[in-house]
DNA sequence: TATCTAGTATAAAAATTTGTTATACTAAAC
DNA sequence: GTTTAGTATAACAAATTTTTATACTAGATA
């Protein structure tokens, strides 16, 4: 059962003609024969009168005629269906971040992106690095936006590339006595009350590895997650912390807190776009992937 | 776009699996592999998100099992619907007559019919001897019975089976001389008021070519076609008649009519059973048909 | 009646599609 | 690394579909 099947049957039941149908579905004559004697066979029913000459409907065809056409109707209508999901999918970029750039970097990125491309729709959804990898091998995401302090796990599944080193700076508050200088050095930092993520991040992690190898000697003052919290405990004098300058860059442009650059700390988060390496990107994620690279590296 | 496709998704799409699909529809892994890829062609959309192992649905998928669902719940209506049609056409038997056996002869034969066949249903439609053949032609009509008193045209479409004579039988009233007489020769009808229908009718010619054979001087006293005003008009003496027995059959076991043989009048309408010789009988009407000759031939 | 015409059916061959076997490829599990 | 489970692909076989050519039929025409 098929559709060329179901459409000869509605082209000859309503032109009562086996060749006039024939000509109008473009096939030959005996073609459209054979496939309503096989439309016949399989509902095991003679659906036409053949009288010689003349063919009209029996009363099994009369029955099925309707069923027929609404098939062939509902068959088409799928067809739109796909189209327009497809066509939907088109402009629609799903993207998933880490929450660090996914809070402090996507904004900002996105609403460049929305304003230059505004044809395009895009969603946001924010996991863990771990759990992005599965999203596009799953088809849930079309892009990730991963910040990276370690190394790139399964790094044959996905292509990345590097958006831009965030570089970790020092953060105080305007009370500080540091407070005037536009950069220090490793030094300077020695006996600081340091607020930092706990030890599972990667990013304190790499801190503390720098930090020893500099040889500062630090004062770990307290160990909260949240980089919001550390922010509020830094602008009320409870202490300090080394972080990321997009954490920090509405408060520092506000003057809430102050940003000081540590002279050869030499250490970044760097902010990777990656996607599944097995079936490419999609045009429209391509295109803002695009749209952030030039806003980066222009 | 066929059923076998659509199953094929439909399979894939619950058992989330291309070879579990193809074991429960009794095919080889490949085949539905190339037909589900065959819909993607179709549809110009990939339905299944493919990562390595796993296989599950796009969003285009997502939209399209549900329509495909119920195409093939549709199919199998259709199917049904077909079916149960037969079905009732084979419990079903469409006679069309003609007038005088539709309206004398056939209500007694189906009457009888229903009685030893209940598991049908009958219908009768009574219609000129030349629209019958065209219905029976259209198949409008299963069977038909058929009174002549000619001669039978486009025999060659037709199979004709001689039901029984029913001989012409001259009808007087109660009150008429020749009441008490059982048979009569043709001579005593010479001078006799006939009442006869218009000579278009082929009884008619029949009857006065016949008397006209016998030396029979009658007198025609009224020209009217109805039979049944043609008995009314007997019953108030305006007349007498020659008539299809069966056509007074009720008035004269009621007593109010007589009907006398004519010895060597020689005439009858014969009745016959007809069906269009190109494509047989139904097996419905051939069990009526039989009912029928057992009725007379018994 | 015979011939022609229009429409359908049928047979045989060609073309296309479908299904199978065998094999390669991939990702996950061990 | 090796095995395992699942899918894709290639090559071939089988089945189906389409076409060409032809026969058959009923009705129209002469």
């Amino acid at each position: 059962m098929d559709t060329v099947k179901l459409r000869a049957f509605c082209t000859v039941a309503r032109l009562q003609s086996i060749s006039k149908a024939a000509e109008k579905l473009s096939y030959t004559q005996p073609a459209i024969s054979t496939q309503i004697r096989a439309l016949e066979n399989e509902y095991g029913v003679e659906l036409f009168n053949r009288n010689g000459n003349r063919i009209d409907l029996t009363e099994a065809g009369h029955q099925l005629l309707p069923m027929a056409q609404k098939l062939l109707g509902l068959f088409e209508e799928s067809r739109e269906t796909v189209k327009k999901v497809t066509e939907e999918e088109k402009h629609f970029i799903r993207i998933g971040a880490s929450a660090m750039p996914g809070v402090y970097i996507l904004p900002e990125l996105v609403a460049k992106f929305a304003q230059d491309f505004p044809q395009y729709s895009v969603s946001i959804s924010i996991a863990s690095a771990f759990q992005l990898e599965r999203m596009m091998m799953d088809n849930e995401v079309d892009v990730g936006i991963i910040g990276r302090s370690g190394p790139t796990p399964n790094e044959k599944h996905f292509i990345e590339a590097e958006l831009f080193d965030d570089p970790l700076v020092f953060v105080i508050s305007n009370n500080h006595p540091l407070v005037e200088s536009h950069a220090i050095e490793p030094r300077q930092l020695t006996g600081e009350k340091l607020i930092l993520p706990p030890s599972r991040i990667l990013t304190r992690v790499a801190v503390e590895e720098r930090l020893l190898e500099l040889g500062v000697g630090y004062q770990l003052h307290l160990e909260i997650s949240s980089s919001e919290a550390i922010k509020r405990l830094i602008m009320n004098d409870l202490g300090v912390s080394i972080m990321c300058e997009s954490v920090v860059k509405t408060e520092v442009r506000s003057g809430l807190l102050r940003a000081i650059h540590v002279n050869g700390l030499n250490l970044w988060r760097k902010i990777y776009v990656s996607y599944p390496a097995n079936k490419g990107i999609t045009f429209a994620a391509h295109e803002f992937v695009d749209s952030v690279f030039r806003a980066y590296h222009s």
